[in-house]
DNA sequence: CTGATTGAGTGTACGATATACACAGTTTCC
DNA sequence: GGAAACTGTGTATATCGTACACTCAATCAG
């Protein structure tokens, strides 16, 4: 069946019940509260595509949506997500979509899984967990970059997928071995995380200026707008003084280079964060009481 | 003129050209590109409320329709947060606040920087600067809490309002006199900041299933649903066995108690990460040279 | 004092978007 | 050879943000 064709109309059987939509269930659908609709979304994003064998056969599938959508991400952003638009850059109409999803929300549940990819493949073991971790923590932050709409999701309640779970066991398997309890790799794993991410957001604003075409210039100069704001002002102090210091403006990645000295760009701040992170935990990889538990 | 009256209406004058809307001006609205809209945001959002001599006054202004916008927020998070919902809770009619805001975005990054609120008082400043940013994270992380309707934002791309911008120029007071260069303040804001705001999405998704009067347990068991997938599959090996393992829960705040041993709370981990980044930076304060330009 | 001017809040209209619903045509099973 | 199940289509609807034209009030210039 090729999209947009049969045009013919002509009255048939009575109105039918509404039929199930989109497979799978969802199983408890009439769960209790307003809590269930997460752990639906998150049930969704892990079903795999049931093909029942009765009707037509699919024209397409899950991941070709998700494919044209996150092209259309890519390329345009998210505001140009549109359920029409999707729809058409895979030549039908909107609402075939919805055999595929059951809304745009379990689109993008299943978009952002995609975009996260897998995590890069772990190094050899003998590096050491320092190694590693960084490394880790470099592939994560390229990531986020590369897919700056990924940053104009909200920041919390999605449901975590395949994808999201495989870039923690990543992390995970650089501290095997060093003798930690369950808990303390989960809060390791939560330290790196949680410095990759709220750390990153200047660098996916870059990001995301340059994807839409914006100069380096002209996002600098947006971003120091705010920031300008605080020279002069009593109630800034120390934050003008350090503007109106030495390199105190933002280099976008050695493009921009500041007033004076090391130009630090971008980059370099995260970089020079992340082994401060890594000294904390190897601080703590050296004085930790060991007679626990521990994951082998 | 009270709100919702006048209903008179008679042929007048010939048609106007469009009013200068919500003044101020936004003084290169045909600036370059796309950049100049970001640009445009930051200028409205510090842009002081022009109060013109001429016609009538005003029934409002910008801080009761950012309360009103709040209270909704915080009473049933953004998605109840529409222009038409802002403008009944005033008692006006939903284009009476297009005379304050120009459009929606503009009334949400008012709305961003009045949550954020301003920072705590800084402790005496002989304390130290580990317990005074311990504090400050401290502060931040129970304010994102607060307002979990901020994580429903989009992660970056907002204009840093007055608050932001205190809230910065409190850790960076922190920070004054240890001998650090300008770049080293700020990369250790930044080292804070990141780890705080990239770490508090837990806690805030159980803030933010807490404030819409979802139980504990309901959340817990949405959030354990994803990463109870994770068991026995074999992509997750390490993930499986910590899971499996003692106390791989999620304890929510001692009311869920893990396993065995100590609970781990959300908030111990969040914690305990912090230390570790504080334990990073102090050991840089150790060793950093010091043959640089500093803040005093 | 009087008329002109500026600006406030209103009502209506419109466009975009997600999505409910009924239907038409197709494939497979009994 | 139906009947059943299912796919993609077309249409309709509800919700929002917001453009536009208008009415009326407050102020100023003469």
């Amino acid at each position: 069946m090729k999209p947009k064709s049969s045009k013919s109309k002509r009255p048939a059987a009575s109105p039918k019940p509404a039929p199930p939509r989109t497979g799978e269930s969802a199983s408890d659908a009439a769960a209790s509260g307003a809590g269930a609709e997460l752990r639906m979304r998150s049930e969704f994003l892990w079903a795999a595509q049931a093909r029942p064998t009765r009707g037509p056969k699919p024209t397409m599938d899950r991941d070709d949506v998700v494919r044209a959508a996150m092209g259309i991400a890519d390329a345009d952003g998210l505001v140009a997500l549109t359920m029409h638009a999707v729809a058409s850059a895979l030549g039908f109409t909107t609402m075939a979509l919805y055999r595929y999803f059951p809304n745009k929300e379990a689109l993008i549940d299943a978009c952002v899984d995609a975009a996260m990819g897998l995590p890069p493949a772990p190094r050899a073991s003998g590096i050491g967990w320092r190694r590693q971790v960084r490394h880790w923590a470099h592939a994560k932050r390229a990531m986020l970059c590369s897919r700056p709409w990924l940053a104009e999701l909200p920041f919390v309640a999605a449901p975590h997928g395949p994808n999201w779970l495989s870039w923690h066991e990543a992390l995970l398997t650089c501290l095997v071995g060093l003798g930690l309890t369950p808990e303390d790799m989960m809060d390791m794993l939560s330290v790196v995380h949680g410095y990759v991410h709220g750390s990153s957001d200047t660098a996916i604003s870059l990001a995301r200026s340059r994807a839409r075409g914006i100069p380096d210039e002209e996002w600098a100069a947006a971003v120091g707008a705010d920031l300008g704001r605080a020279i002069g002002d009593p109630r800034y102090p120390v934050l003008s003084a350090i503007l109106t210091s030495a390199s105190g403006g933002l280099a976008t990645g050695g493009s921009l280079p500041a007033k004076a000295g090391k130009p630090r760009t971008i980059d370099d701040s995260f970089f020079w964060g992340l082994e401060r992170v890594l000294d904390g935990l190897a601080e703590y990889l050296e004085h930790r009481r060991t007679d626990f538990v521990t994951i082998r």
